[in-house]
DNA sequence: CATAAAAAAGACAAATTTGTCTTTTTTAAT
DNA sequence: ATTAAAAAAGACAAATTTGTCTTTTTTATG
C-alpha cells in the first residue's frame, strides 16, 4: 500500500533510529547493507529525508547520517510525507473525481473510516516509540 | 492504495450492476465513456474479470457487458483478486522479508491490525449491496 | 595544502504500470 | 452467405516508479 520508496524510508530511518548517534553516525552505504536496501535508491531517499530535517546528515570523512532526540521524535506519518505525501490518504479509494462526504462513493464510508484509524496511528507512533518497542526485544527492524 | 486498474474494475463493475442487464448490455466504450475511464485499459479489465466469471459478456452485435444476480453477489475483494491479487493485503507494511505475527516489525500490530478490519469490510460488501445503496440515493458512482 | 571520505546532485537505465492500437474471433441480423 | 458489431487477444507506446552511475561539493585529517 505504501510505496516502496516510503517502505525504505521507514527501514532505512528506524535503523538509524537504532544503530546510529552524534558519535556513530552510519553512512548509506552501511544502512543499505545491514538492511537490505538498494544503496544508491537509499541515498537518494535519506536527500529527500534530510532536506526536510527528517534526517540529519554529515558531509566528509567521518559523516553519514544519524538521528538525534528531536528527529527521533518525528512519526511515521511524517516520513510518509516527505517521501510519498498524503494524498493517498485523502483521495477516494476507487478514484472518484467528485468524491467527498456530501457526495460519496459507494465505499467512501467504509474507506474513509478505517483510512482515518489508520492516519492517527502512523501519526502518533514515533520512531521513538517504535524502537522502544524492539529493544524490549517486541519486534525486529530487519 | 488500489491499482488504478481495481479502481476502474471497481467503477466499472458498480456502473454494470446499477446500468446493465441481460436485456440492456452495455458495451466496453459505452461504460468507458460514462465513467471516464479510458476506453482500451478499460476493455483489457473487462476481459480479465470475465475470463474469471466475475462479468458476463456477449460477442458479436446487441452484445457488451453486464451482470445477472449471481455477479451482483460478488464483493469488492472478489474483483481486487481478481486484478491486482492480495499479496498487498497480506504482506508486511514497511516491506521486510521476515516479518510475521511470530517476528513483527515494530508496525505490524497497527498494520495488520486495520488491514484485516478493511479486508473484512472488502469481503462483506457485494455489489448488489453498494448499488441498493446508491438507489436510495445515500451515494453515488459516477 | 593535498587527500580522501562522505553526502548532494544530476543524468541515465530498467522495470512496472498504465494506456493505445491493430488484428482476430464470435455472432446477430440482413 | 455477407456484413457489421462487438469482445478477445496481442503487440506496442507512454508514463511512472524503481534503481544505478558519474560528477560535484563539502569537510576532516595528515
Amino acid at each position: 500500500m505504501l510505496s516502496k520508496q516510503s517502505k525504505y524510508a521507514i527501514r532505512g530511518m528506524l535503523f538509524l533510529a537504532q544503530n546510529a548517534n552524534k558519535e556513530n553516525k552510519l553512512t548509506a552505504k552501511q544502512v543499505a547493507e545491514r538492511t537490505g536496501i538498494p544503496i544508491s535508491f537509499l541515498a537518494k531517499i535519506f536527500q529527500k529525508l534530510s532536506r526536510e530535517n527528517l534526517v540529519l546528515s554529515v558531509k566528509g570523512p567521518k559523516g553519514g547520517f544519524y538521528l538525534s532526540e528531536k528527529e527521533m521524535k518525528n512519526c511515521l506519518l511524517d516520513i510518509i510525507a516527505c517521501i510519498d505525501g498524503l494524498e493517498s490518504f485523502s483521495t477516494c479509494y476507487i478514484g472518484l473525481p467528485h468524491c467527498s462526504d456530501k457526495k460519496p462513493c459507494p465505499v467512501h464510508h467504509i474507506a474513509a473510516a478505517w483510512r482515518d484509524q489508520l492516519v492517527a496511528e502512523l501519526r502518533v507512533k514515533t520512531l521513538a516509540d517504535l524502537i522502544e518497542e524492539t529493544e524490549k526485544g517486541l519486534s525486529r527492524i530487519v
